[in-house]
RNA sequence: GGCGCAUUCGUCUAGUGGCCUAGGACAUGGCCCUCUCACGGCUAAAACAGGGGUUCGACUCCCCUAUGCGCUACCA
């Protein structure tokens, strides 16, 4: 309405959380919704809760805890609220929340909204069986429902193990209005009575995901799709504990290139694994925020300032996308190339070290060969491989031959005067160096082109390089001169 | 099987009944720049899943079909 009530980057009474399952690293797709979160927390000046559901001890790797908090930091979502850092509602780890589900389980159990299961899992895996022999589903048939009070407590007593149902109303609908996909209408008859306690004593998703959300007070709950159905049930736990829902927000999924589930047949799909390759996270978080989202009909670039500025919950469409690696590719060779330089020098001599580069060499060189790569590389994994030749001694590929379109005599004759002129150079200077190599080809009357190729292959080794000029005076003269000298005893052997 | 959701160029998407001869980006082809490769510029090819309605008019609304995906666990 007015001006006054727009409320951009002030505190808001929004939260938001993220709740990964330490079961691995964090992938693609829940990278995806920690960012939607974080944007739409950050936009309505809200809270971005991190909480870790631990729930099902056996799947749970405690190390993956860090891995994936390392992956939201290198992206930059960062937690208002979390395991490591505490808050208002501690503990965020819901294997340390147990007693509290468990209160709130009892509460519905003498409210008669839940009851007791003796069923052992044995015994409803075999009726499922016998129904699906027939082709039928197998919906819990509520036999521990029709339980006498004392019959409950003397299953107790005696230590039979028991689960908690949750009462399921007859015939009702459910109705929620999603903010991406509408309205959602689901009939309570088609769910069973599902376990929110399990006979471990530990919570189901479904009840603890509810619990914890209605605890923590979250306003908004933006996650993937694949969480659209089990919403109903969610819902169901907010209406037996007489809460009122938050706002769902449900994401589109993200699918693989062969629009089957992303998996690793599709490639790296950790954020760990892109950083490992040399992406940035920019370029991945600007990716991530156009699966599933556009700000207008052209624009595809967006700093996490403009990301922030622009993000809207009503922009993001329906539609599964598929990853597309090429793009990603290219959007964060355009963050490389929009970089200072020395950002891509520090990010490049991390890798050269790990190779054995001695600091002084990196340091001398690097300055002057970073802005002869900077448009030629994708990542900076790319660029370890580009700037080998500069670093390491070279090895000429079996078909060298083939990289230079002159005869021997020619290709000889190439050589030798390179090496003679080049030696002779006072100043070791680009212009120097182009001024030399183009009155030799002019002298043999042969065009630069085909000279420049030749000299190519011989001090790079390649068919492809960095400029020459620029290449050999950074290899320097003694460097360039052996090359020539190496590539001219070779030439004897192979013509 | 049941329930739910989706369907615009190869891919990500714009499009909310006439602005659409359907726009942009990646990838692809061509041209230019050029010592190679890139970068950059120009350019080309490329899509409304199918069938019914509704309407003067449908990519846009409704129905059906097909296809895909998700849920249907004492996984999350």
């Amino acid at each position: 309405m007015t001006g006054k009530d727009k409320k951009i980057n002030t505190k808001s009474d929004i939260r938001v959380r993220f709740a990964p399952s330490p079961t691995g690293y964090l992938h693609i797709g829940s990278a995806r919704t920690a960012l939607f979160n974080w944007l739409f927390a950050k936009k309505s000046g809200g809270s971005f809760i991190l909480r870790i559901e631990d729930t099902d001890m056996e799947r749970h790797m405690e190390e993956t805890i860090s891995l994936i908090t390392d992956s939201l930091k290198w992206l930059g979502v960062t937690w208002d609220e979390g395991p490591d850092i505490g808050g208002r509602f501690a503990p965020y780890r819901q294997s340390e929340r147990t007693a509290i589900y468990n209160e709130y389980a009892e509460k519905l159990i003498a409210a008669k909204k839940a009851y007791h299961c003796f069923c052992s899992p044995e015994k409803l895996d075999d009726k499922r069986k016998k129904l699906a022999e027939e082709e039928l589903y197998f919906k819990y048939d509520r036999e521990c429902l029709k339980l006498t009070e004392d019959r409950i407590l003397q299953n107790i007593k005696v230590g039979l193990p028991f689960a908690v149902r949750l009462k399921v109303p007859d015939d009702k609908d459910i109705v929620f209005k999603d903010t991406v996909y509408g309205e959602i209408k689901v009939n309570s008859n088609i769910l069973e009575d599902f376990i929110i306690i399990r006979s471990n004593g530990r919570p189901t998703y479904n009840f603890s995901a509810a619990v914890d959300d209605i605890l923590m007070e979250i306003t908004n709950v933006i996650r993937g799709e694949d969480h659209l159905s089990n919403t109903p049930k969610q819902i169901l736990v907010y209406e037996a504990l007489k809460k009122d829902i938050p706002v769902f927000t449900h994401l589109p999924m993200i699918l693989g290139a062969d629009g089957s589930k992303l998996s690793k047949r599709h490639g790296s799909i950790s954020i760990e694994a892109y950083r490992d390759d040399g992406f940035l996270p920019e370029a991945i978080d600007n990716y991530l925020a156009l699966l599933g989202w556009a700000y207008d009909e052209k624009t595809t670039v967006f700093s996490i300032e403009e990301l922030i500025d622009k993000f809207s919950i009503e922009a993001i469409n329906k539609k599964p996308s598929k990853f597309d690696y090429e793009k990603l590719l290219w959007l964060n060779g355009f963050y490389l190339r929009s970089k200072d330089d020395s950002i891509i020098t520090a990010l490049l001599s991390e890798k050269l070290k790990i190779l054995g580069v001695p600091v002084i060499e990196l340091n001398s060189k690097l300055p002057k060969i970073i802005p002869l790569i900077k448009e030629r590389i994708k990542t900076i994994n790319q660029a370890q491989e580009i700037v080998r030749p500069f670093f390491f001694d070279i090895n000429y590929p079996d078909d060298i031959k083939d990289y230079f379109s002159g005869s021997a005599e020619e290709t000889k004759k190439i050589i030798e005067t390179a090496a003679a002129s080049i030696a002779k150079i006072k100043e070791f200077t680009i212009s120097n160096i182009e001024s030399c190599l183009r009155v030799l080809a002019q002298g043999l009357n042969i065009s630069f082109k085909k000279y420049a190729e030749t000299i190519r292959a011989a001090v790079w080794g390649s068919k492809v390089s960095p400029p020459l000029f620029e290449t050999i005076e950074v290899l320097g003269m003694k460097t360039t001169i052996e090359r020539l000298k190496q590539f001219s005893s070779l030439l004897i052997d192979i013509l």
